[in-house]
DNA sequence: GGACGTTACGTGCTACGTAAGGATC
DNA sequence: GATCCTTACGTAGCACGTAACGTCC
């Protein structure tokens, strides 16, 4: 068995089974891998693919807990990459994140300010998604870091730790009813059209039980990934904007009115993750330190030791009061 | 960066740094080794070991890091050559255990021979140690079970699941003042020098704790790991012995007294575990099933899953009640 | 001086790419 | 007919073993 041999066949698996696109991702001939891969069913003494005639049409069952095996494998010879990175050039790597448009967008510009100010021979790397899509490219070990309010914690693979709390705002234009409010309510903002993030973005779904549990049904006539968007609505009367707190900026967004719905929602967390078994370089744990300085090396490195153990929880708990609230 | 290479480090560093003797087990020649291992260092740019002119002394803190990522993927790969033997010919391996005396005398042998009858193919090897070099075996990969009542709970690389409780009895020759008591306390037992496990085996611990919170202190005059040596001296009136229930043998054994001390001693639990990653073949379920009927495959796979989450306390807390007792 | 590691060198294996052949869709 | 995989074959690189050399203790 060998790395290239399990390299193709992780390859081949990721190009829905198409040796040649896989050969050309890899910068090799299409027979190459077509031979490797015979040889490693040969010598493992099972097949590895489904075959029809001369087409590859899936994996087997062995095949599939093979590739499973083989993708970590290839994960942790990457770790070995960076554990050499790290002493060869401590301050010499990369890093990428992926992260939603709230994060990438209010949260995340003063941290990378300061990060590349001091990592400046890092290439750094930010990847816009969706949260489920965030999750699972910090998973896979196409992103170091996962940045996200929602969906990750049900990613195994990921071990979660939270970076700040933060609670919700409502925004209207200055001529709007709810702007002489002294004390919103739930209730007198379900009255009006609701804009605010779509499902699964930005703690939507604690915006929609703070409703359901007080019986109100509100109009939500749009939702967008995105706070700038809304704003875009509510400036256009479409409606009553809910948001991030972080997401309103007092000078650019002076002509609408923010009011604090803090007493209004539970609030929300937003975790940083990493997969389990990923080999942090210090800049790395100097990054989520800038980012939540709550999370010290030492932190991080229980966090690592536990790995994931019934005991994370309890370092979770242990953090929780000094996790600041934006 | 090669299989081969990483192999090659990790025997090195397992050889005290002596690459000829590392050659001779890897059934290759000391110049390859050599060759391998520098021109692995020049591809990551750092040194693995540290060297005193010619010699290697030891690793350098990047090598230590490297090997540990090293010690895991060739765990993987092991786990690859599982995967494929399972599909090759699933009842065609190895199963090592390792374990102490008490378990391999005791609660092991029913297992293993109905095992044997039904997996005649499967390469049974059984490895007595201490609690803790069982759990290192184990965690090192070198034996696939650890089956224990202490020392696994500290080694965070391991699944623990519980086979059954067990409690102990007290053993006097037939003449002995105690075997005419009716119902034993403490305190009559500790007037007598006592014969029992060493410390750090077979639940030794809960014994110790049991006199300990009544303020008794024991004179125990002889420790043994193994209840055939204990009996061996009980028989010579040396003293009163402790053991585990299923090693007093009514007929083997009929010419001593056990008495029931199921109500002076906290309940033991022993536990089987296996390294954490570990590739299982179905007949090691089997096995885990037999030994440990409650131990269903669905139960092992939900105890794979969660991986030593958060989640596997909850498991093990469900399961506790179907734990039986011997 | 003995044990150990490195350098030098010749050999054989093997992974590769190109080209040709066959199968699938 | 286009796409895709396999077989065939010549080549280049590389890992290996032996032998000779240098170094450490």
């Amino acid at each position: 068995m060998k790395l290239r041999q399990l390299r193709y066949i992780h390859e081949v698996a990721r190009h829905e089974f198409n040796i040649t696109s896989a050969a050309e991702v890899l910068f090799t001939s299409q027979p190459g891998i077509s031979k490797q891969i015979r040889l490693l069913e040969e010598e493992l003494g099972v097949d590895i693919f489904q075959r029809n005639g001369k087409h590859l049409t899936g994996t087997t069952e062995a095949g599939e807990r093979i590739l499973e095996v083989a993708e970590r494998i290839l994960f942790e010879v990457d770790n070995v990459g960076r554990a050499a990175a790290e002493y060869r050039q401590a301050d010499l790597g990369t890093l990428s994140i992926a992260t939603t448009h709230t994060q990438a967008r209010y949260a995340l510009p003063a941290t990378i300010s300061l990060f590349k100010q001091k990592y400046p021979r890092v290439s750094f790397q930010l990847h816009q998604g969706a949260p489920p899509q965030i999750a699972q490219w910090a998973a896979k070990g196409e992103a170091d870091f996962a940045i996200a309010t929602e969906a990750l914690e049900h990613f195994s693979e990921l071990i979660m730790l939270p970076c700040y709390h933060w609670n919700r705002c409502i925004l209207v234009p200055p001529a709007h009813p709810l702007a002489k409010h002294k004390k919103l309510t739930l209730k007198a903002i379900a009255e009006h059209p609701i804009i605010t993030y779509t499902f699964g973005f930005t703690g939507r779904s604690i915006l929609d039980k703070a409703f359901k549990t007080q019986g109100l049904h509100p109009e939500v006539v749009l939702t967008a990934v995105d706070a700038d968007v809304i704003k875009t609505y509510v400036r256009l009367g479409l409606g009553v904007g809910i948001i991030a707190n972080m997401a309103y900026d007092p000078v650019q967004d002076s002509d609408l009115v923010a009011l604090t719905a803090e007493h209004l929602f539970e609030s929300s967390t937003t975790h940083i993750g990493f997969r389990r078994g990923l080999l942090l370089r210090k800049y790395m744990i100097e990054f989520m330190h800038l980012f939540a300085p709550h999370l010290s090396p030492a932190i991080i490195a229980r966090a690592e030791a536990l790995n994931g153990t019934a005991d994370h929880q309890l370092l979770v708990d242990e953090l929780w009061p000094q996790v600041p609230t934006l």
